[in-house]
DNA sequence: TATTTTTATGTTACCGATAACATAAAAATA
DNA sequence: TATTTTTATGTTATCGGTAACATAAAAATA
């Protein structure tokens, strides 16, 4: 490996100047600097960043911890985060977690180890908190997107889950639907609260009101969701939802799949909408009525908000970005029959 | 920054048997050892990768270089890729290139300068090779996956190119398609010339032959294709394709948009079909008849073929693995009419 | 008990860069 | 020309680990 040394040793200067050169230090005679130049050139020479980490205490690594990269909401605010990253010189690790606290805890501990400058955060749940103040503790900033944890401070970046609840909730009601379920996230990720809190407000300003037994707690990862659907729909007839409101996009797709497995025909049977498109490419068809929020937004944002932290370039109070989505209305939902 | 002199200190040894100690050296007095990793656990120690990989020369980091982590196709590869490396004891950078190539180099330049131990790398063209070369020099491992380099040897992960296109032609020649266009990325790509060749041959083969007007070069990327596909139906009405190959996911969905652009119907004006399923999740009703590659599957199997060969675990002779696709036959292809 | 061997620990130098200080050369001033 | 100031370059120590060698303590052997 070509070094500094080597460098200066054919410039006939001292590694010290070689490193003026490559830093572009002002004091350096211009004979020098082309001197120098021409040998780095010459060599090839690269320099190596953990060396150079190691008295500068910055690596210009950054790692975007997510729950799955194949989920296109995410795939989206990773396109997002890398741009940023690389424009402003920062290099992204990426991290799946499958919304696993085990996985997170050992994605932290290697980023640590490794010397990231700061992480793109989406926790997994109120469990975070712990591996999040050890990020604290070593000094490493951190920025939620998607989802918070109450009781950690930081910048964050999210949909506008109470907006876009409200959006999909009165797109169904003026549909004339009335018993409409919510198949939710886990409570314990502040988005899901969100949205089940908007949920019932939405329905209660509508005048409809809220019932517990149309309020499904699952996850928000590829799951078969027959059994939870089939027992919505084993209530009487006039008591069965007519409209189905999944929260995020693999929901939105678990639930229709068992809609299907059932024989339940949408939108004619029931309607059903989610948030976030499962599509990255909407295909020639697009099925699904969705909230899409700004993925791609979110995440360049979100990295611009973390570099802007790791320069200490940022106000000392924690920002909050909300962004909001935009309905699209598709197939999937009908008017009540 | 909690360092092992901190701890040695703390400890009452010196900073080697710390050393020691977190290598698990077998030559450590267990009371020592017991001493040092209760302090180590006090003080919440957390190694140092940039000191360590400045004596051992690895780094743990490698790298994903791909096209666009937002085409469903790398998604998956990249997904894939992540989970052999986490399990391996690696960390994945990812960058996308966008096919160019001036930003593939940005990324060779800071990949070296980062030391990653090895690169799992999608080429954007022919142009790659001065790339490669560096990493060649650098005595950087890579794997090329999904599309090689004439000119450079390595390990290699792809699509079997020449079946999967056979697969899709005689598809589309058995609903009694005989003009078939194929639109396709550039054929400085190993890919792109693979499956141009092959849709030849399987032509040929079928008594049908090829003619250059229906072979149309374009971009892997998402894109407007209105003018190539109106000029593809501007022949003479009994010259018009009654099918389109794409090679890629994204020219498929341009190619559909095209299509609806200029209100010729699909499948009953012209079957499509291509490489890739557009999307990740497929919805309700997913319309394309695509050849599924196993890209999960390359991801994987590529990062663990970088890693056996960063192990220096790998047989001295390049391997070259090719997995089969799946023809997924759905409502853009129908008969001939 | 003295000597050798084994086991456990410590010392020093180095990985490749840079910060902080020191010094030499050139330019400006007396 | 001598002295001061400015500019350009060099030296030394350090970042946090580890390899290689040195040495001390304990155990085994003579």
């Amino acid at each position: 490996m070509v070094t500094i040394y080597d460098i200066a040793k054919k410039a006939n200067v001292s590694p010290m100047t070689v490193s003026r050169v490559i830093n572009n230090s002002p004091l350096i005679k211009e004979s020098t600097r082309l001197k120098v130049q021409q040998v780095i050139q010459e060599l090839e020479y690269i320099p190596n960043k953990q060396a150079r980490s190691l008295t500068s205490r910055e690596t210009k690594l950054v790692s975007l911890v997510l729950p799955d990269i194949s989920n296109p909401f995410f795939t989206n605010i990773a396109r997002g985060a890398e741009d940023k990253a690389l424009q402003l010189g920062y290099q992204l690790i990426l991290g799946n977690t499958d919304e696993n606290k085990e996985k997170e805890n050992k994605y932290v501990n290697m980023l640590m180890s490794t010397g990231v400058d700061g992480v793109l955060f989406v926790p997994t749940g109120d469990a975070s908190a712990a591996n999040l103040k050890k990020l604290i503790k070593r000094n490493v900033p951190f920025v939620f997107i998607d989802r918070t944890i109450d009781s950690i401070q930081a910048d964050v970046i999210s949909g506008d889950n109470p907006d876009t609840t409200r959006q999909l909730v009165n797109h169904l009601i003026e549909l004339g639907h009335t018993r409409i379920a919510l198949i939710n996230g886990p409570t314990d990720l502040s988005n899901a609260r969100e949205r089940a809190q908007a949920f019932k407000d939405t329905l209660t300003l509508a005048g409809i009101g809220h019932d517990p037994k149309y309020m499904i707690e699952t996850h928000f990862r590829k799951d078969n969701l027959n059994e939870i659907v089939s027992k919505l729909f084993s209530f009487q007839k006039d008591e069965r939802p007519t409209a189905i409101l999944a929260t995020n996009n693999f929901i939105g797709v678990n639930t229709l799949r068992a809609l299907r497995a059932l024989q339940i025909r949408v939108p004619e049977d029931v309607s059903v909408a989610c948030f976030d498109d499962p599509d990255i490419i909407p295909d020639y068809n697009p099925f699904l009525t969705v909230a899409k929020q700004p993925a791609y937004d979110m995440g360049f944002l979100g990295m611009q908000l973390l570099i802007e932290r790791i320069q200490q370039a940022a106000p000392a109070s924690y920002r909050k970005i909300v962004l909001p989505a935009e309905l699209v209305i598709r197939g999937s939902t009908s008017p009540k029959t």
